[in-house]
RNA sequence: ACCGAAGUGGUGGAAUUGGUAGACACGCACGUUUCAGGGGCGUGUGUCGCAAGACAUGAGGGUUCGAGUCCCUCCUUCGGUACCA
């Protein structure tokens, strides 16, 4: 069975096949008449660890579905590249002062070195790298054409925005109303304007108006703001409302950043699931991901103590409670709380919001036993029964779901009733016998009761009785409501493509298509701007264009580059297009996409979102980029451990350990043979360790032992170098597969 | 907290519809082999017990003649929660 080859000549021969394949060409592929079929791997992020043997996993497994599909006759389209523009590699620079350019070039390198020992067929002369100025051109000019477009509800589809400044000049927006529903006209106050209208207005408004119909727009949007280190920080990079590095207070701040209206293709992502073939539990991650639900929006007039006339908008799922609403719950960033506060409140309200600034989203939603809130001293009136209802902000709502907005309703939703008890509220029952006090019941099935005209109905036939007389009254509709916002896409970074628009009296213009790429300029100065600006506003030449014209000083998130390097790899060396029509004709979707779970809803939302845009602008034939996903599956890492007792420096083997004291420690499973320690490695690992003192048994250290997940930091890492060295390439991949 | 997935020997995992739990393999132990070795062959290997046997599929309940599989409650781990990739 095992061969009689040596380390050596396993290496030899190894090396030689590797050569002869790249001098042959054995892996490039062509379009041709053959059928085509196109295996792909989710390209790696080129970290400076490099890989450990968890990221060939994947990568093996298609390597043998494609050479299975090449031997049967397909022709096979098998490609890799990097995901090159990223976060770790800006800290990288700012630590260490080394180039992001340069720390990913040689991180690549590895990768390839490494990826070549194992020997994959994949056709190198198609590689790409999303940090390349010759791909992330393209990367420049679709988000231009994503720019250049709006959303057509009454096709269903992506247009130009020409077709959209057509339909103004001679309807006015009457067809096409406003995206975002709590958009009014600066000028007028309303939420639409005639033909007339539009000709009258200047340019600047113009391009106002247009920009809320863009599927990339302008606005503003929240970000992580950290006043000591003066920057925004990433949400990975803030824990429990401090900064990781530092722990210096964060709090929201608002930032002019551009957004892709992803929430116009909700419906049409959704519909896609059906026709492509992921996992159940990947679709169902992206499916309540877009969080389809379809309720009703109400309108409540309200009565407060600065006596604005106004009214606010709650979305509910449940407009057959509308009779056991007890209170009203306002996000504390909702524009309308500022206006509706009473004097008597003030203090109270105030002293809460600012305890909310403090707040991560992440931890709102997540400590819901908490409860907290204040009252605004203002009151909602009920439209049906003319009830005075209390307005209350708490940070449980929230600002960016449905309408920021939601009527309680305590005998029928278990966080509505802990918040009536806590605050000590009245709570109306109208599910008689199904509500006995002691918690919420959600219920469909019950028969209504205290609730004027529906009293006897059950509430699932209640919900259209009660809608209809919402719309019939003038006070509410039907309404169907997403929980996916739009993809916030501006990061105040420096690796990563620049914004290829151009402000002038503070407007974006697109740049020409011919002067794309818009580079990124050369630095050596990666810290924040410290006004909460990415790095690139510290380069003022570059920024500031001439007297009226700047660019924009963010870059794009590294979802931009991924959302279609698929298509790329059709005709990765296209100087004309993103890719000829010809290639992606022929190459088409994916067929098989293998890459990890985790990528569930960022990555593979917005690829679908990019795909779906280019198709409906014509320069695709196919709606879905992905026919089938795989996921992989991880590799675990065999850790050891060593015991320290407690305040000293001795270390005690495993066998004696329950005599002591004792602290596991992760040890390196290089200093670890079977489970023996060799105690002279040991102690040269680190300094604390010099003068180590180890309790044996039979002459030996015993380490403990656990399968833990593979990580660096437990220091149970495998190198696939290693493995090679020790065994060749066709082991370990063998060995992988049999895992 | 919410959404998704998963918990079966030392390990990877079998057990297609509710019908012999642990197939197959890795590892380990012992033996064996003109046996360099990480090779070959054999035996053993869930736990307790000398044995008969009893107990075992994250925990606890339930349905059933019969539950890894169905139902309820809970626990743990992993992934995601919108600026890590």
């Amino acid at each position: 069975m095992m061969s009689d080859y040596s380390k050596e000549e396993i290496k030899h021969i190894e090396e030689k096949w590797r050569k002869e394949w790249v001098k042959r060409g054995v892996y490039r592929v062509e379009l041709s008449k053959k059928p085509k079929y196109y295996v792909l791997d989710m390209f790696p992020y080129p970290s400076g660890a490099g890989l450990h043997v968890g990221h060939p996993l994947g990568y093996i497994a298609s390597d043998i579905v494609a050479r299975f599909k090449r031997l049967k006759g397909y022709n096979v389209l098998h490609p890799m590249g990097f995901d090159a523009f990223g976060l770790p590699a800006e800290q990288y620079a700012i630590e260490h002062g080394i180039h992001p350019a340069r720390s990913t070039e040689q991180n690549i390198r590895n990768f390839i070195r490494q990826m070549d020992k194992i020997g994959f067929c994949y056709d190198w002369t198609r590689e790409v790298r999303t940090c390349d100025p010759s791909y992330y051109k393209w990367t420049q000019w679709i988000f231009l054409q994503i720019l250049d477009s709006w959303y057509n509800r009454r096709k269903d589809k992506a247009e130009r925005i020409t077709e959209l400044t057509k339909a103004f000049e001679t309807e006015g927006n009457i067809s096409h109303p406003f995206p975002n529903i709590k958009y009014k006209l600066a000028s007028s106050g309303k939420t639409v304007f005639s033909a007339r209208e539009w000709k009258s207005y200047d340019e600047k408004s113009r391009q106002e108006i247009l920009m809320q119909y863009r599927l990339a727009y302008l606005a503003y949007t929240d970000v992580n703001w950290c006043e000591a280190l003066g920057t925004v920080l990433a949400n990975d990079e803030v824990v429990n409302g401090v900064s990781y590095r530092g722990g210096y207070p964060v709090i929201k701040r608002q930032m002019r950043q551009w957004s892709l209206r992803i929430t116009e293709y909700a419906e049409r992502l959704l519909k896609g699931l059906e026709e492509i073939d992921f996992s159940d539990s990947m679709k169902e991650i992206q499916r309540n991901w877009i969080g389809k639900s379809t309720g009703a929006k109400v309108r409540f007039p309200v009565k407060s103590e600065p006596s604005h006339i106004m009214e606010m908008v709650v979305f509910t799922t449940r407009p057959d409670t509308i009779f056991g609403v007890d209170f009203m719950v306002v996000a504390p960033e909702h524009e309308m709380v500022k206006e509706i506060i009473s004097e008597a409140q003030r203090d109270e309200v105030e002293k809460y919001l600012k305890y909310v600034e403090s707040r991560s989203e992440i931890d709102r939603m997540a400590e819901v036993k908490k409860i907290t809130g204040a009252f605004t001293g203002a009151y909602a009136i009920n439209p049906f029964n003319q009830r005075e209802i209390p307005i209350w902000i708490s940070e449980y709502v929230l600002a960016g779901y449905g309408t920021g907005a939601i009527m309680g309703v305590p005998c029928g939703d278990e966080r509505d009733h802990k918040f009536a008890k806590h605050f000590n509220l009245p709570i109306t029952n109208i599910i008689g016998s199904h509500y006995v006090g002691g918690e919420a019941n959600p219920t469909y099935d019950a028969i209504l009761e205290n609730s004027d005209f529906l009293n006897g109905l059950p509430m699932r036939e209640a919900i259209p009785v009660v809608v209809d007389k919402l719309e019939e009254l003038g006070i509410g509709q039907r309404q169907v409501n997403y929980k996916m916002r739009d993809a916030g896409w501006s990061r105040q970074r420096y690796w990563g493509e620049p914004f290829p628009v151009i402000y002038r009296d503070d407007f974006p213009y697109a740049m020409d298509e011919n002067d794309l790429p818009l580079e990124l300029p050369d630095s050596n100065d990666f810290h924040p701007s410290g006004t909460g600006e990415g790095p690139l506003a510290n380069l003022k030449d570059w920024v500031q264009i001439s007297d009226g014209e700047r660019r924009d000083t963010n870059t794009m998130p590294t979802h931009a580059g991924a959302a279609w390097y698929f298509l790329r790899f059709a005709d990765p060396h296209n100087k004309k297009a993103f890719a000829s029509r010809d290639a992606l004709d022929y190459w088409g979707q994916v067929d098989v996409y293998i890459g990890g779970s985790e990528h569930a809803v960022a990555h593979l939302l917005y690829s679908r979102l990019w795909v779906k845009i280019l198709y409906d602008l014509g320069y695709l034939g196919f709606e879905e980029p992905f026919k089938k996903l795989i996921n992989q599956g991880k590799i675990t890492g065999d850790s050891r451990f060593v015991y320290r007792v407690r305040g000293t420096k001795k270390f005690v083997s495993a066998g004696l350990k329950d005599k002591y004291k004792t602290d596991p420690l992760h040890v390196d499973i290089k200093f670890v043979n079977g489970l023996e320690l060799n105690t002279e490695a040991f102690t040269q690992w680190r300094p604390d360790f010099a003068d180590a003192e180890f309790i044996l048994e039979d002459g030996k250290y015993i380490c403990g032992a656990a399968i833990e997940k593979m990580s660096k930091a437990y220091y149970n890492v495998v190198n696939p170098d290693d493995i090679i060295d020790a065994y060749g390439a066709d082991t370990l991949r063998m060995y992988e597969m049999f895992l």
